[in-house]
DNA sequence: CGAATCTCAGGCGAACTGATATGC
DNA sequence: CGCATATCAGTTGGCCTGAGATTC
């Protein structure tokens, strides 16, 4: 196989890589909340907010790589469920800060417990310090993939830091 | 921080860094096929396809990491625009087995040419060495999350290979 | 017979486009 | 004014469950 060729092999196994790991993990997720009527990208919300409460929705859509519309959509159904809460945002008229209700917070600490197996799995699968590497490398890809990187080929990169 | 800690925030890391690292792909990917009215997942198979003719529906949905009723309707709404074909398969008469057709080829050829600049971004964030151990760590991740490893956790690992 | 492959009907969460209202 | 935040209507592709027909 000719260097072009590893290449555009490789430029071909880490998308489909990253798919079928994606993939894999959400479904695991998705059967094991299904039980209790949660939806993986729900408590992934519900993650965000136990983490940091009180953050607009704005915020919301930046940690939770989402979208305003899906984002509202996905609140609406939680809230309707009483596990967060919206209200005015005090000194911005126009955000909406969002908090996790009590009920939200018992909810998402049962499903943490409940997924506490499928972390152990994917640790078990790396060294520490495996792991760190791996998730620096995730975040490369996040980075690149970024939309503000559009136009940027390998070529551009030259003058770049 | 403590090592439980330590294992706690690894343990979050990995699940949101996946998933921000595929969704902002699957995002820019999305972006540049919209133009031609193409979606990202039809992409997949299409590649699946173009690597490996004349395979049943049922490797289709083992390859593409998806399931047989969403390649079903997939390869429906591709067979309409004329871009697969099905037939009976020769030996196995439940199987159905799946082509490119020539229009699917080009149409297929010309999205890789138009993603060519998306791999290109991926590619340049990673040296030849780091790129290796990234597709060797997603595959270890899809191999932790596979459905038959349910029910094993760390503690069960003692035992195996 | 059981198991595998595919088809079909129906429903749903998530993501998108585009337009709109409101406050910075 | 432009810009940012959020809402709303509508559409779609993708994924799921559950059922069935057919064939191995």
């Amino acid at each position: 196989m000719s260097y072009l060729e590893d290449a555009m092999a490789t430029g071909h196994q880490i998308p489909m890589g990253l798919r079928a790991a994606y993939l894999a993990m959400h479904r695991q997720t998705n059967a094991i909340l299904a039980s209790h009527g949660e939806t993986a990208d729900q408590f992934v919300i519900l993650g965000i907010l136990a983490h940091q409460d009180e953050i607009t929705q704005q915020e919301l859509v930046r940690r939770a790589s989402s979208d305003p519309n899906t984002i509202r959509a996905m609140l609406v159904l939680l809230e309707g469920r009483g596990l967060v809460a919206r209200h005015g945002h005090p000194t911005d008229g126009r955000a909406r800060s969002v908090t996790l209700t009590r009920k939200g917070r018992q909810t998402y600490e049962r499903l943490w417990a409940d997924t506490e197996s499928l972390r152990e799995r994917l640790l078990a699968a790396f060294r520490p310090d495996e792991a760190d590497t791996l998730i620096e490398f995730l975040a490369r890809i996040s980075e690149a993939m970024a939309p503000s990187q559009a136009g940027k080929s390998t070529v551009t990169l030259k003058g770049e830091a």
